[in-house]
DNA sequence: CGCTAAACGCAAATCACTTGCAATTCGCGC
DNA sequence: GCGCGAATTGCAAGTGATTTGCGTTTAGCG
């Protein structure tokens, strides 16, 4: 982490030492959910410095961000980022799924459109099994 | 129109035929767009009402919407919804692609998860070719 | 025509960030 | 270790998008 950043210019403060340690503690977080689990123990650290600092880490690589539902976004730890998420539009559960599931659409869109997608910006948003049941 | 709504008592206003009329014109359009767009005809209606009836017809099943970006939802008219939305994170561009594209995917979740998808809700990011070959 | 509940316009409020700025602190150089 | 300048922080104010409260208007059924 250190090196990462020093090699832009950027330094490792303890804040942004903690905003990464939340991120990795918590997955699927928001800024907002990370200012709280560090506010535990340094009840200090300012929202601003949350974002400020997941926009850095981001830059730098070490975070990503992932769209899960109709707001905000929510943070990842970047190495744990290996699965597609499930989102149900009518309980709100998060599910995962691996990416090769994916594998042949992404080939699709590569071959016809020249298209290099991410699955895992967005999430996948449907129904549950448990909702499609119900209704 | 007029029945779809009258079966929920609700009213067929002038507004709201507007918004329905706005969304249907735009395609892909953001509620300040669909607010411009009226004001060109109908300067006295108001941006609050505009997010009450897409709210509305999308209850309705008129409308709906999907996100494009990072952030706020862009409106469809339902009929309308028929293909995949490709955004480019580099240049923002908006590609399309029929839905078919996706039926394996799709047909994977269902069975391996049981999960339904929409694959229209949220768009599918990436790269486009030209950001491709340039960076 | 009348009534009443639904919908409207308007202004204020909320939400999710973002930004300006003065004070602090990291990290390289001595 | 010490000093210095640039990066970073905390705080407060500012945005931009969407929501809400409320008094007034109006669609739609008698
Ligand atoms: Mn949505
Ligand atoms: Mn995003
Ligand atoms: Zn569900
Ligand atoms: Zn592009």
């Amino acid at each position: 982490m250190r090196d990462e950043l020093r090699e832009r210019g950027l330094r490792l403060t303890p804040q942004r030492e903690l905003v990464l340690t939340a991120v990795r503690a918590l997955g699927h977080a928001t800024p907002e959910d990370i200012a709280e689990y560090i506010h535990r123990t340094h009840p200090s650290i300012n929202l601003s410095t949350v974002y400020r600092n997941l926009e850095t880490l981001e830059n730098v690589g070490l975070v990503l961000h992932t769209h899960l539902g109709h707001g905000g976004a929510t943070y990842h730890a970047a190495e744990e980022v290996n699965h597609l998420h499930l989102v149900c539009g009518k309980c709100g559960s998060v599910g995962e799924a691996p990416i090769e599931t994916a594998a042949t659409f992404v080939n699709a869109l590569a071959d016809d459109y020249g298209f290099k997608t991410d699955v895992t910006h967005f999430a996948v948003y449907g129904k549950c099994t448990k909702c499609s049941e119900e209704s």
